[in-house]
DNA sequence: TACTAATGTAAGTGGTTACTTACATTAGTA
DNA sequence: TACTAATGTAAGTAACCACTTACATTAGTA
């Protein structure tokens, strides 16, 4: 069914997703501007011409290097799920594969932090892609986790999910600058971060009537 | 006692002032690649030259802007403090201070993130310089918390606070990036932000408490 | 084998950059 | 008024950049 395209030297679409590919490298890595369409092509060992024959300007591989991102962004986020309903236990979970996947594209990431301003189409595109249908998965969870008595309905469920993914967001760029010990690790910061989103979501009630009903008994 | 500086041409002192504060805000519009000595120099009112005359080249430029703001910094930061004693109240405080210096100085921040990795030596000082005196003294806050009992005595201040920090950083990253409505106020983020963390991390036994003693009466 | 599309080589263009050199002007100061 | 330090003007250098032109080579394909 699906057709296997030949390792042949001619091949225009292999050789274009080799200069993408060398291109979110160099882009990642050296910023935008910082960016040259020589080392690009270098890199994706290719002629520098070949890459002004593929994309017309450096700013049109910009556009389309959006575009493989995100792209691969929406391939890579839509599988995993299995919630065990224990809130503790999925968000610790869901905490590791996004710090994770953070992690990977740290490079990514802090380059469209930075350029953000500057390039407010791409960046917006990019973290949209890249936020908004975990943020509504998650969103999901947690008004399914009012229901059960699990989360407390006076939250707000946007705000709540948009700090969570903050914690971790602000954990990375923090982590990976800092040679100086910050005095935990990061496999403490994750915890940490679930313990006290879930302490501070969680609906007290459920606490209280633990304890008077042991108190009871 | 304190020396008045007149506003004359041929002021040395007063020169290099200009230049530092005109490269502060091309370095943070513009990234560090995408600043040019030209633009610095225009935006000063003075001649390209007399920048090269004053920092001998782009690189040691940055080194003295980097010195500049950290001595802003550790000025900026040294002195409101006053807590009410008050867990919630104070953390709103400061939430606010906080998170209004990042949107102040937001250009430079994001520049700093996406330079970090190409030059690590400034993002680093600038970064700590503007982080670690606030956070020791929000630490000290809270471990005086433990004591009274406002604040669970199994938590990790170090964490917390990077945490909470955390929160407002990348609130405000992602708040001037969206035109999109994000389904709250920046207002109502903070304050979501300070209920959650308030109610992470105070103990839970107190409202027990304050349940089966009102129970007892 | 002939055709064609994809890639390569080489050289170059115009623009920009950090930085320099030589000299002139200005303004505080002794 | 004479000296000096700070600044300005003008011109230029060498490197690098995105991007182009003209032409040759390669490899799939009919």
């Amino acid at each position: 069914m699906k057709e296997v395209k030949k390792e042949t030297k001619h091949n225009s679409a292999q050789t274009r997703d080799r200069l993408l590919k060398s291109a979110v490298e160099v882009f990642a890595t050296a910023g935008i501007a910082g960016a040259t369409t020589r080392e690009i092509a270098r890199l994706a060992e290719v002629n520098e011409l070949t890459l002004f024959r593929h994309f017309q300007s450096k700013e049109q591989l910009l556009k389309a290097v959006v575009h493989h991102i995100t792209a691969l962004q929406a391939e890579a986020l839509d599988n995993q799920n299995e919630w065990t309903q224990d809130l503790r236990l999925d968000l610790l979970h869901y905490a590791h594969l996004y710090s994770n996947h953070l992690e990977q594209h740290e490079a990514l990431v802090r380059m469209f932090i930075g350029e953000a301003k500057r390039h407010p189409e791409s960046a917006l595109r990019v973290t949209q892609e890249a936020t908004l249908p975990l943020r509504e998965k998650l969103i999901e969870y947690l008004r399914n986790g009012v229901n059960k008595g699990t989360v407390r309905p006076d939250a707000d469920l946007a705000i709540a999910i948009d700090l969570f993914t903050g914690m971790l967001l602000s954990g990375m760029l923090r982590h990976h600058i800092s040679p100086i010990p910050l005095g935990y690790s990061r496999e403490q910061y994750i915890e940490g971060c679930v313990d006290l989103f879930v302490g501070g979501i969680s609906p007290l009630v459920v606490n209280v009537e633990a304890y008077s009903s042991s108190a009871k008994a």
